[in-house]
DNA sequence: GAGTGTGTTGCGTTTCATGCAATAAACAAT
DNA sequence: ATTGTTTATTGCATGAAACGCAACACACTC
């Protein structure tokens, strides 16, 4: 059985020698020497069992077992060269499936715009989004982008970071016009303030007057927690109380002056650290040209500030 | 470009990756280590900018590009291994065209049966048969088998020794009632003998009584010569005279009585020393199988003692 | 007869592939 | 929660193989 021990590099080499009529010839389009291609070409035959090639003084001519099987097997090696350049050329245009995994809200919030215009530039590229609140691996469930809060414990994936968690204190106008506005940190104990509840408990809220200060726990309170930001949200543009959210989370409204941002002189958390957002994905070098493409896409898209922290600009 | 540098033999590892699940399972298939397996699959994927497997805890799988990208050439590798296969087998058929070359004599009266009987054998393979009497460089002019008389000069050519060239005085019953049978070598230069002449001038013919003895020169007269041997096998069979020809030459007439052979107690020869007939041919090692099965068939047929020094048995 | 171009092959050097072993990761068993 | 197991990665020392130089052979050209 020849299949496993036979060079399939070699027909590369035995193609150039036919091509050129001479191993002299063919050494110098391989940038090889006349004698390392005299060994391969011998090789070769001996592996076969057959000569190939007839040596003649000043050149080479195939005999007719090489030309029937250089013959037959050409169109195969250009073929296997064609594929490989269709499906990895380095520009290569991204096309095929990308699946993106992401918290529930900010997958909601956000990733339907950042998806839109990247597929406004990338159309051969589909989208399979999955949103979950848990952390999934994106080895195990074919993730080719994940967005996480958070430092990301697996440090075999690339983590990187696309902006801080900036949490801001909103409210209504209809809320604000029964209640006033609260002037500092500790006002907050007198209004109604709806808190979300998740897997880690329901949420502390911290402040800190400048960015070099510690955090300091504030226990709010107010008539309705969920474990469902966007009814948290939605409860709060009807006026039941005020939120501390992120500010992807509530941009549009801050611009539509639905919600109002307060206490803006404070830093605001819902855990001692503040953390970062993080894209997670699990090739830097040799990742597919949909992931490069979209990874790109949302670093520039997103920028510093982040466009969900540019809602101020975007009411005048 | 990726397709100069890319290890088309990593593709047969690539496959059996695909097959197994796993480099563990592929090294053991190969008989290789699994860090080899993890390099040379690494390389590949360096080589194309992209992953084809992601690595999981206890086993491997496909990328999408990984997947399209194998489907597209495994089977092209199974067709460069069919053609393989097929046209380089140990025991493939011999097919295509045998180019056989001999003296136009020789040619005439003793290929035409070997090759029939060889035919008969391989019904594959075509002849193209050429007689030349000039000795023609087989590598030169593409013959496969060349039959030549006395020690061939190219040492790059394999000689096969096929026979003694040995020769017969001869002559035609008709001639002998009218002319007493010669007893002794000398007595030939009473008679009419019939001389070839080629390019080496008018043929010479030599005796010696027995093996270990040197060749005697006579020259001996007639009334014809020619360059052309069968003719004056005819002249012969017609009662012109006598003829030195070799036994290969004339052994369906010895066989038939249609030429009676003379002086049978001395040996007879053309040239100082004794020769051999030689079968000559390229390739001792990587000859295709239908230059390797026509020498075997010839060597068989012609045996020793040679099929056309059996006429005598061949009458009784 | 001398010169030239091509192919072959011995041989010393260089390059590369190898497998071992240590390590990491994640799943399974306890 | 800890330990064991399986698979994959990678540093490193070693050995295999490929390399190119140079000498040689052959046959054609001048």
């Amino acid at each position: 059985m020849k299949r496993n021990t036979l060079d399939l590099n070699a027909l590369r080499l035995l193609q150039t020698v036919v091509d050129t009529g001479s191993f002299t010839a063919a050494a110098q389009r391989s940038q090889r020497s006349v004698s390392a291609v005299s060994r391969e070409v011998g090789a070769f035959e001996r592996a076969l069992g057959q000569r190939l090639f007839y040596r003649h003084t000043r050149a080479v001519s195939l005999t007719e077992a090489g030309r029937l099987y250089l013959d037959a097997v050409r169109p195969l090696v250009e073929q296997i060269d064609s594929a490989t350049e269709t499906l990895f050329s380095d520009d290569a245009e991204p096309a095929g499936v990308l699946s993106v995994n992401a918290p529930v809200a900010f997958g909601q919030r956000q990733l339907p715009a950042l998806l839109g215009s990247f597929q406004a530039h990338y159309r051969d590229v589909r989208v399979d989004l999955r949103l979950s609140d848990r952390f999934e691996d994106p080895v195990r469930l074919a993730h080719d982008v994940t967005f996480r809060v958070g430092q990301p414990a697996n440090s075999t994936l690339i983590a990187r970071p696309l902006a801080p968690m900036r949490y801001i204190v909103a409210g209504a106008p209809g809320y604000l016009a029964e209640h006033p506005a609260p002037q500092a940190p500790r006002d907050l104990l007198k209004h109604a303030c709806l808190r979300y509840q998740g897997d880690y408990g329901r949420q502390q809220w911290y402040w800190r007057a400048h960015a070099e200060s510690a955090y300091t726990p504030l226990t709010v309170d107010g008539p309705l927690y969920s474990d469902d930001a966007v009814s948290l949200r939605e409860a709060a543009l009807a006026g039941s109380g005020l939120v501390l959210f992120p500010s992807w989370l509530i941009d549009r409204e801050l611009a539509a002056g639905t919600l109002v941002p307060l206490l803006e002189d404070w830093q605001w958390e819902v855990t001692p650290q503040q953390r970062l957002i993080y894209m997670l994905y699990a090739e830097r070098e040799l990742a597919p040209p949909k992931t490069r493409a979209f990874v790109n896409h949302v670093l520039e898209q997103i920028g510093d500030p982040p466009l969900w922290d540019r809602w101020r600009s975007a009411t005048r």
